[in-house]
RNA sequence: GGAGAGAUGCCAGAGCGGUUGAAUGGGGCGGUCUCGAAAACCGUUGAGGGGUUUCCCCUCCGAGGGUUCGAAUCCCUCUCUCUCCGCCA
């Protein structure tokens, strides 16, 4: 969540800052700010109620243990008491309110974002490498995948439903050694600590890093247990510093965790119906940072760098694209989108989301760090992105090293995985 | 799943219902001593929030309710941890 100093101090700033991610209208920043007024007066006349009943016991305790009587005094607290639970009332109802809407505000945005309705108003910064050529008609992966019958999509219907495959032989093997690439890369030459975490958390950890409590309907929850299925490793990584103060020494902190990711989809019917592209469980390597709130940006860019790095090494053309501020998540502050070249499908696929939270996760979650010693715990900043999804890089292999005689050239660098 | 034990500050570990935000020990930090270090001794060391913001106040002893003028201390519910049994990749 953002500052609701913020929101005291500046409210035509987040007025702005809604216009801008197309929120406009989406919440009633007034009505915010009433409660919060309503909610500190509260606050502060129960804070003179409870310093009254304080003193007034001690006193009572005092003259008791002394033989003096009290019974007035006893009877006085009878109206302060009866202040104080009404009080309470109202501040948890106003709180309640309060934290619904500040949990539902959007990060701010960062100064670089270029402004835009959609992701056609993104703006690309780099290619890399260039399309291949072929001399033949490049196949999307799933047919590659159909004839080699190494992708079976019926029988991942058969077991789930829709949206669900299944590897078989090569792909599975493939997709195991492209996981191991990136983790060996990260972990060895970016500075990564690999983790391994459970791919189900609780709503305290789905909270913490910003996916409820608004996109509930995105996400696979168990009701009975009160658990959700990750929608990528980024939620149990962030929470894994969730309620805890780090030192200083400890930061940046670099962690990196392979995990398969599930999601609804809700609201994609239609889109990318075939093949890997969009599915209900895909494997994803994800990278964290936790850091010093001074160096979140520069951290942003060799983030972004780290996940680029698979695709040169894969040889893989590829672009890098600033989301604008229509279609940056409500959780970042700036998001770079890497889009790698799919032959096959004659398009650009996001394969990895990289952003800056600044202190919006590490303010829901409570992830601080000590500046000095004697010094208060101050909010670290998070990022994360992807590094990357496997399930795209798999096909992204497969489109763009396919053969004329539809086979698929195993790049070098996953040869070693290969053996 | 069955039976039992427990949950207190960075850690260990006390705490007749009243002045305990919390004894004591350890650790950390600062100091004395020392050429320096160790030892010893002295001091200091949680977080969140509100305000009339060099200071004052409120809240927090697993979580949530209750009893009471007053709860870390009494009652209820829940969660988690540990031990034993059962089951099990």
């Amino acid at each position: 969540m953002i500052d609701p100093k913020l929101l005291r101090d500046n409210i035509d700033y987040i007025k702005e800052l809604l216009q801008k991610r197309n929120m406009a209208g989406a919440i009633d920043l007034d009505a915010l700010k009433r409660i919060d007024d309503e909610r500190r007066a509260a606050i502060a006349k129960t804070g003179e109620l409870r310093e009254t009943r304080n003193r007034v016991s001690k006193e009572i305790g005092g003259r008791k243990s002394k033989g003096e009587d009290a019974a007035a005094l006893m009877k006085e607290m009878e109206g302060v008491n009866a202040g104080i639970k009404d009080l309470d009332a109202l501040q948890e109802s106003l709180n309640t309110q309060f934290n619904d809407i500040l949990l539902s505000l959007p990060n701010v945005l960062d100064s670089s974002v270029p402004e835009g309705k959609d992701e056609n108003d993104n703006k690309v910064v780099r290619y890399w490498g260039e399309k291949p050529k072929f001399d033949f008609e490049p196949k999307p992966h799933f047919d590659i995948g159909a004839e080699l019958n190494i992708l079976d999509f019926e029988r991942g219907v058969k077991l789930a439903g829709a949206r669900f495959y299944v590897y078989r032989g090569l792909a599975a093997r493939l997709e195991r050694a492209i996981i191991n690439f990136m983790l060996d890369l990260h972990t060895t030459e970016h500075g990564y600590t690999e983790i391994f975490a459970p791919f189900i958390v609780n709503d305290d950890s789905m909270i913490g890093t910003g996916q409820y409590p608004k996109f509930k309907d995105e996400y696979y929850r168990i009701e009975r247990d009160g658990l959700s299925l990750i929608p990528t490793a980024e939620v149990p990584l962030t929470n894994l510093y969730r309620d805890e103060i780090l030192e200083k020494e400890q930061l940046p902190l670099y962690v990196t965790m392979q995990s398969s990711c599930f999601r609804r989809e809700a609201g994609s019917a239609g889109k990318d119906t075939r093949g890997l592209v969009r599915v209900h469980q895909f494997q994803k390597v994800e990278l964290v940072k936790f850091v010093e709130p001074e160096t979140s940006f520069d951290e942003l860019e060799k983030l972004v760098a780290n996940a680029e790095e698979v695709l040169r090494r894969l040889n893989i053309h590829y672009r890098v694209v600033l989301l604008c501020s229509g279609d940056v998540s409500a959780s970042s502050a700036k998001t770079y989108d890497i889009e790698v070249w799919m032959p096959g499908l004659d398009r650009y696929v996001e394969i990895s989301s990289c952003s800056n939270f600044l202190d919006y996760q590490a303010r829901r979650a409570r992830i601080r760090y000590r500046r000095a010693k004697g010094e208060k715990p101050a909010l670290v900043h998070t990022l994360n992105g992807s590094g990357l999804a496997a399930g795209r890089t798999l096909a992204a292999v497969m489109e763009n090293y396919q053969t004329a005689d539809g086979a698929i050239t195993i790049p070098d660098v996953l040869r070693p995985y290969m053996k």
